[in-house]
Parts: structure tokens; sequence; C-alpha cells
RNA sequence: GGGCGCGUGGCCUAGCCUGGAUAAGGCGGCAGCCUCCUAAGCUGUAAACCGGGGGUUCAAAUCCCUUCGCGCCCGCCA
């Protein structure tokens, strides 16, 4: 709805320049929403300079000649200084509420788009999932679902390191300490990788038997392939326990090996061999950057021979890139300097180059997290804590709920509170983790957000037991709805497609975070100030009652993009 | 040493790309609001010369230069 409105806005201002004899591209209009009005333009800055004259007469002049078409979406115009504000008509307020009702959970999805092949987590096999991990996974699954909103065919995966060094050092591991079968299986790993990582730094001698291992790997020998494929497996089963709790889904596991078995990696290497920028450095083939503004160069095989993740990374895009429209990567700073060697080597041989997303490191306050170091805080041990501390909320709160469902109402807290914890920090801002904060369901938080869509949900049964409503079918008339707090969130709503829109241009999750905390604040306010089931005309409360249901299905929509859980009730 | 990112009230963040109207929100502080649809809510209030310095511009948190601080990277690891 807002961007018919922009698209209107634009068309009448044009036109209204043309009239006053200037001419001034589209993007010269700067129309921003403000708190001034619903959008401004800025256009008599512009034009000001072209034309040498006072931007407040512009702006006045301007708006003489505006024509505003009956039915529009535009309402009031004004000049106020050097700024154009526009007011939205009541025919776009009331619309709104239309499309809402009819559209429901599809409110704020755009039209079918090309397919967009989306690689998120891709953590390595060797432990569980911690808490700098889960930040890739939620900045991924979020921005997948707001493409999919927005009308792409999104397909996700989860690029499985299955014979790199660190899956070396877990096999060999399994070897010489015991694995705990009663731990989860991604955790049972991790202990013993990080024994045997202490052990190989004690004992370099035993390093020769690591490169053994994945020269085993290399040539397909079979019972070494085996013992890679077991640890990985173990792991994986574990970590996709984790992404499952989180809500977080991908489409296909797809494991580095396959492209070396299918011989993707020597054909990739050969035909960067044929670009005549490899040279051998002490035995090692190297691909020079140097004219893409990388002083390194980047080493694509081993002297020994042997294939390094990077090259299989580079085969692994090549067929992505055959696969899909566009590819996006979602990679951690530490991956910053690699994957931009990795599109310049892809570019260089014809092959489309991913859209990375880089985050920064979420650390802890004595430092960096490390799995090889044992020195983490699994996502697992966060998710106990944080729905175990959002139980004790409930239970203070709801005395008459049974303890399933009570249980239920905890998971959904807390989990959301992780989810939005992270994705409302912008990924290029490095975090500390802080067990205080992470506890805590502020009010900038997810609960806040599932609370108002909880309080939705009762006047909406509440009105149905009362027999007050006639449900989301029933005639309304929207011409009602004419408080400040409910022209507010009509208005909120309204923007949900601009703003899913922006967060899919722009790959930023968080901008969708922002709305969906802004979205509830219209929400109760309109709770507070406008009663609802209590109005005293039974077409007040019935166009009240829709605006309600209004209000719940776009905040439901949007939680759903956040991939956090709506509660009917908490 | 080089590259990239970040630096906004006591604390955590938004805004920066695309410069313009009082720098926005939360936590914490202070003062209020439950005979009224769930107080995980609402209202009010104090608190920031947007790390420092310089420049461009009619206009700079936003662009440019410089400097300081923090993070990440600069492996035949991933």
């Amino acid at each position: 709805m807002f961007l018919e409105f922009k698209a209107q806005v634009e068309s009448v201002l044009m036109d209204a320049i043309q009239n006053a004899g200037f001419e001034i591209e589209v993007s010269d209009l700067d129309l921003e929403p403000s708190s001034y009005a619903d959008l401004a333009s800025r256009a008599a800055f512009k034009l000001a300079s072209l034309q040498k004259q006072n931007p407040k007469d512009l702006a006045a002049h301007l708006v003489s000649e505006l024509k505003i078409p009956k039915g529009s979406y535009i309402g009031a115009v004004k000049a106020v200084g050097p700024y154009i504000n526009f007011e939205v008509s009541r025919t776009y307020i009331e619309k709104t509420v239309a499309e809402v009702r009819e559209k429901q959970e599809k409110f704020g999805s755009g039209a079918p788009k090309e397919k967009i092949l989306l690689e998120h987590t891709s953590a390595n096999p060797n432990g569980p999932l911690h808490v700098g991990h889960i930040r890739n996974s939620i900045i991924g699954d979020t921005l997948s679902r707001i493409l999919r909103r927005a009308g792409y065919d999104v397909e996700v995966q989860y690029y499985v390191n299955d014979m790199g060094r660190q899956i070396a050092v877990v096999s060999w591991a399994f070897e010489h300490f015991k694995f705990n079968q009663s731990r989860k299986s991604d955790s049972a790993i991790a202990e013993i990788y990080i024994k045997a990582n202490a052990e190989l730094e004690a004992h370099p001698e035993h390093l020769a038997e690591i490169d053994a291992l994945m020269e085993g790997v290399e040539q397909g020998d079979a019972a070494t392939l085996e013992n890679f494929n077991t640890a990985v497996a173990l792991a994986l089963e574990g970590i996709k326990e984790t992404l499952l709790r989180m809500n977080v889904v991908h489409d296909k596991f797809v494991k580095e090996s396959s492209f070396l078995m299918s011989g993707a990696v020597h054909a990739i290497v050969e035909r960067i061999k044929a670009t005549g920028r490899t040279e051998f450095d002490n035995g090692a083939l190297v691909v020079e950057l140097a004219d893409y503004g990388f002083e390194k160069t980047l080493v694509i095989q081993r002297s020994n021979g042997t294939s390094l993740y990077t090259t299989r990374d580079l085969a692994y895009h090549e067929w992505k890139a055959g696969q899909a429209n566009r590819v996006i990567d979602i990679f951690g700073a530490d991956h910053k300097l690699i994957s931009g060697q990795l599109r310049a080597t892809l570019n260089s041989i014809g092959i489309q180059e991913p859209e990375v997303v880089i985050f920064e490191f979420v650390s802890l306050p004595e430092g960096s997290m490390s799995t090889r170091r044992g020195q983490f805080i699994s996502a697992d041990d966060l998710f106990d804590k944080v729905t175990t501390a959002a139980f004790e909320e409930v239970e203070k709160r709801r005395t008459d709920l049974s303890k399933a469902t009570k249980l239920e109402i905890a998971e959904m807290v807390g989990m959301g509170a992780v989810r939005y914890d992270i994705v409302r920090v912008s990924p290029e801002k490095s975090t500390v983790f802080n067990w205080k904060e992470a506890l805590d369901f502020e009010k900038q938080g997810a609960p806040y957000i599932q609370y108002s869509h909880a309080r939705a949900c009762s006047i909406l049964e509440k009105a149905k037991e009362e027999k007050a409503w006639e449900g989301p079918e029933s005639e309304i008339e929207a011409s009602l709805l004419i408080e400040p707090s409910e022209i507010a969130l009509i208005k909120k709503m309204a923007v949900f497609e601009s703003v899913i829109e922006h967060c899919a241009r722009e790959l930023k999750p968080h901008t969708l975070a922002i709305y969906a905390r802004e979205l509830a604040d219209a929400f109760n306010q309109f709770y507070r100030f406008v009663p609802v089931i209590a109005a005293e005309e039974a077409k007040v409360r019935a166009a009240r009652l829709a605006l309600v249901d209004c209000a719940r299905i776009v905040i439901a929509n949007t939680l759903e993009t956040l991939g956090i859980g709506a509660p009917k009730s908490m």
C-alpha cells in the first residue's frame, strides 16, 4: 500500500515540477517518511541550487501546482519551509484495512521472483553450534524468510565440511579417546576433538597421521572415508537438532567431498590453470589475483597434490551458480579476505560470483570463542537457560494454565528472545555475549512483540465468547476508524510490504526487527487508549474488532518472517 | 606493518550507503497509572556538543582527510 502511495506522490510531484517549468530526476525528489509527514520531499533543496532560488518559495510554488486526483492515496499536502509534506488519505487508510483482511497471512508478500540459493551456518561438524555460529544461522534464516516473503524462490543450503583438517582430527580422536555415548552427539564429538587437539599440540609427531588421513580421503580410501562419515554424521545429527529448536531449516546439506568425487574440483583447477594466472610456489599451486586488488596469492592445491577447502568451495560455487539466478552466502568476519579471493577467482573464469553477507564476531568477555580450545557457550546451553528463565516468568504471571501450556509458551518466548536479540543488531557490529542481557526479557525484545500478539488474540477470543463479534468475515465500516492511535496503527501496518522489500534489497534483516517493535508499539498504544469490546456503538466495536484482527495478522506475519513463534496467549 | 569493520546519554542499540526540519528506542535512574479488552503494558522526566582534530557544503552523526581506541583477517586451517 505504502509503495503505491509513494508512486502516486512521485507522479504528482513530477507533474507539478514540469508544470512549473523545471526539470529534475525522480531520485532527486528525496522522498522520505518523517515525523512530520507520511512522505516528505526535499526536492525544493535540489531545485534551489539548480535555479538559484529560495527553497522555501520553490516549495510553496510547487504545492500550488500540485494536482491530486480523486480517490488518490494522497490526502493533505503542505509546504512547510523548504519541505513538501504529504499525508495519506482516508482511502489509503481504509484500503489498508481491507487489504489485510483479504490477504491474511499473505499480506506483505511480493510477486513471484527468481530463484535464490542461500547458504548459511555451514559450521564445521566438529562440535555443537555455539553462540557465534547461531548469529550466522539467525541472520541467514531470517534473510531466507524475508526473501521468500518478498517473492523469491529460495533454497537454503548447509555446506558440510566432511573432509577438512578438523574432521581428520575428529576421526583421529575416535581412535584415541572414548566417545561418550550418553552425551548429545555433537557435544560428545567436541569433547574428543578438544582432547585430540591438546594431544596433538603436546605431541606434534602425530600430525603426520592427520596428513595421512587427509590424503586417504582425497584418494577415496573406503575405510578412511567411512570413519570421516561416521564422525560427520554424529556431529550433524546434534547440529540439526539445535537448528530445529531455533526454527531454522535447511533444504539441503551439501557435502564438500561430493565435489571431489565428481571430479568437479579437478576440473575447476584445470580451468583456473587455463587462465594463465596460476604458478607453483614451493610446490603448491597458487592463483595470482593482484589485478583484483589482492596482494597475496590464493593457494588452491597443496604441494602434496591435495585440495583445500577453498578449492572445493570454488567447485561448490560453480555448481551453485548453475542452480539459481542469485547466490547468497552468509559468512563470519574471518571469511572476509578468503571470500573476496573466492569471488575474484570465480570472476576470472567467468562464473557468477555470490553476494556475500558478512557478520562480525560474537565474543565472550574473556575473549573470542573457539571450539578447538573448548572456549565457547553452546547454543543448547543458551537455549536451556533462556527457556527456563522464560518458564519462571510464565509461572509468575499465569497460574491458570497447565504445565504443558506454560512450557509451550516458555519455549516460544525463550527462543524468540534469542532470535530477536541476535537479529536486531546490524551484522557489521561485533558484540560481546552477556548472560544478563540474554536472559533479560526487555521491551526491545521478542516477548514484547509476542505479548502484543497475545493481547490481540485475547480481545478477539473474549469478543467471540461474549458474542460481540461476527468474526473476520463481518462487514465493517472502516470510516469509523478515526482515533489517532488507530490511524497510527494502520499506517504502520501499511508499510510492512515496503519494509520487506527494503530488507530483501539491502539484505539487512535487522531492519525488520526494528519494524516489528514499532508495530507492537503502535498496537500497545491503541490498546491503551481505545476501548474495543467496551466501545459504545456496535458499528464502532465491529470496526475496531476488525482492526484488532488486522493487527493480529500483521504482527503474526512479521513474527513468522523473523522465525519467531506467535503465542495466542502468554 | 597492510586490509576490512566498528566507535552515538551510565550501559546496549537505530539512524550513516542515498547530507537537510527537535539525534530515535531499550536497559538502568526518578515520578506516576490496574473497581476498565492480560501491568511481559502505558504515561511523564533527567541524561549525548554522535571517539578527537581538520576539510567539503547554504546545511555533516551521515561525505572526504587525519588521528586515537576496539574487533577480525593477512596459514599448503576452515
